[in-house]
DNA sequence: CAGTCACATGACTGACCAGTCACATTGTAT
DNA sequence: ATACAATGTGACTGGTCAGTCATGTGACTG
C-alpha cells in the first residue's frame, strides 16, 4: 500500500517517517490523528506525505498491518513452550508474550488496540479480519486444548475465544496501571523500570483466573499445577 | 455541569436535545462528535448550545454522567438475585444485566464504553473516577465472595477486579456481534428481534467461564451449581 | 551540457469545527 | 401596552485539517 516512492527511500529516511507516524497514530485516535503534525514534526514538506501513501487512511492501514506483523514477529521468535507441558502454561505464556510485547512496543501496541477496539472507519475493511485471524488462532487452541483433554468441552468455543481474546489485549494496560508504569517513560524506551522476572507472579495469577476461575477450588483436587515457574 | 437555562428549558426540549446529543456522542469518539452535527440535526441556532453547556467538553461530560446514573439505576431497578443463591447466580446477573442495558440503551451504553476504553480529553478528570467507582465495586463483591467462602481467596483482587469489569463491559458487544444483531435497528429501539430467554444460555456459560474458568472439571467435583436455571 | 527522472516543496483550496456576539424574538409581570 | 428578562439566532472569527499542484532540486545519463 506504500507507493513505490516510499520504498525506495533511504533507509534513514523512511525510518524517521515510520517513527513519526507510528508516534502520531499510537498517541491519537484516526480522527485526532493529523499528517499535518507528522510533517511538522519531521520538518518535512506535506506534499511528501502523499508521494509515499495514498492518503491518510492508506498510510494507517499500512501501520496497522506493519504493527500486527511485528506482534506475530515477536510472539513467533520466542518460541512457545513445550506442549508437554499442558495449556495452563501455553496461556499464561500467551499472557506473558502480549504484555511483554506491550512493553517493548507499547506504540505498535497501541495501535492495535486502537484498530481492534477503537473505532476508525474501517471497521469492514481488514479491520476484521485481523479480529478474525486473531480470533480464529485462539480459536483453534482452544480446540487443541479441549482434543487434549484439558479445557472443558462444555465451554462455548465463540465466546471463550473471545473472552481470551479480550483478556490477552487488555492485560498489558492492565499492568501498566498496577506497575503504576508510566507510559510516556514506556514509550521514551525507558523500560529499564520493568522487571519481567518480578512480574511473572502476575502472569501466573492471571493465568489460574483464566485457567479456574473464580471458584474456590477444595485444595485436595489439583488438576493442573498453579505453583509453576517457567 | 449544564446551566440553568437547560434546566428551565421545557421537557419536551430538553428531551430532543438530549436525545440529538446523546445520538452523536454514542455514534461517534468525541473529537469527531461535533456540535454543528448536532443543532443541525435539531434545527437550532449554535448558540443555543452555548446557553445550555459551557462547551462541547461540557455537554460530553454531562452525557457520561447522566449515562452513568442512568445505567446504576437501570441495574439496581433490577434487584439482584437473592445474595443465598451465590455468587455464580450473582455473576451471572451481573453479565446479564450489563447486556441487557446494552440492548436496551444502546447508546447511552455506548457513552460509556467510550468513556472508559476510549480517549476523550479527560482520562484524568472524572473519568478516572467512574473507571475507579466501577471497580470499586466490583472489588467489594469479590472480596464479599471470598468472605463467603465461594471465591478463591489465592486470586489477586485487583487483577480478577479489573478482569471482571472488562469481561462485564465489554460482553454486550460479544453477544451483538454473536447473534448477529444490526447495532443500527438496536439504536432505533427496534430490538424484537433479541430474545433475552433465548439467550439466557450464553449468559450462563460465560458465568460459567468467569467461575470455573477454561480447566476440565472432573465430573464428580461440583462445588457450585452449574445447571441452575434462574 | 541537455534531458530526464525521482523526489521534495509549501502555498493553496475547500471543508469542517468550536465558540462568540450583537441582535432578534418570546414570555412575563406590571 | 410597556418594560424587562430570558431565550434564541446565525453570521462570523480564528483555527485545524486532508489533499492538490505547479514549481523546484538534485542526481544520473548519454
Amino acid at each position: 500500500m506504500p507507493k513505490q516512492t516510499f520504498l525506495n527511500l533511504p533507509e534513514t529516511k523512511r525510518k524517521a517517517f515510520l517513527d513519526a507516524a507510528i508516534e502520531e497514530f499510537a498517541g491519537r485516535d484516526y480522527a485526532s490523528a493529523s499528517i499535518s503534525h507528522i510533517v511538522a514534526q519531521l520538518g518535512i514538506a506535506k506534499g511528501s506525505v502523499y508521494q509515499y501513501f495514498e492518503d491518510k487512511r492508506d498510510l494507517y492501514l499500512y501501520l496497522i498491518d506493519l504493527a500486527s506483523r511485528e506482534r506475530i514477529m515477536f510472539v513467533q521468535s520466542a518460541g512457545p513452550p513445550d506442549s508437554q507441558k499442558g495449556f495452563f502454561i501455553y496461556t499464561q505464556w500467551l499472557l506473558e508474550m502480549g504484555a511483554r510485547f506491550g512493553f517493548e512496543h507499547p506504540r505498535l501496541n497501541q495501535i492495535i488496540y486502537r484498530a481492534m477496539f477503537g473505532d476508525a472507519p474501517f471497521r469492514d475493511d481488514m479491520l476484521r479480519q485481523m479480529k478474525e485471524s486473531s480470533l480464529g488462532l485462539i480459536r483453534q487452541i482452544i480446540m487443541q486444548g479441549i482434543a487434549a483433554g484439558e479445557i472443558n468441552p462444555d465451554l462455548d468455543l465463540d465466546m471463550t475465544a473471545y473472552l481470551l481474546n479480550l483478556i490477552t489485549n487488555e492485560f498489558g494496560n492492565y499492568l501498566v496501571s498496577k506497575l503504576a508504569i508510566d507510559p510516556q517513560r514506556l514509550i521514551e524506551g525507558d523500560y529499564a523500570q520493568l522487571d519481567i522476572e518480578a512480574t511473572r507472579g502476575i502472569f501466573t495469577k492471571a493465568a489460574e483466573f483464566m485457567w479456574h476461575g473464580l471458584a474456590k477450588r477444595s485444595s485436595s483436587i489439583v488438576e493442573t499445577p498453579s505453583s509453576v515457574r517457567n
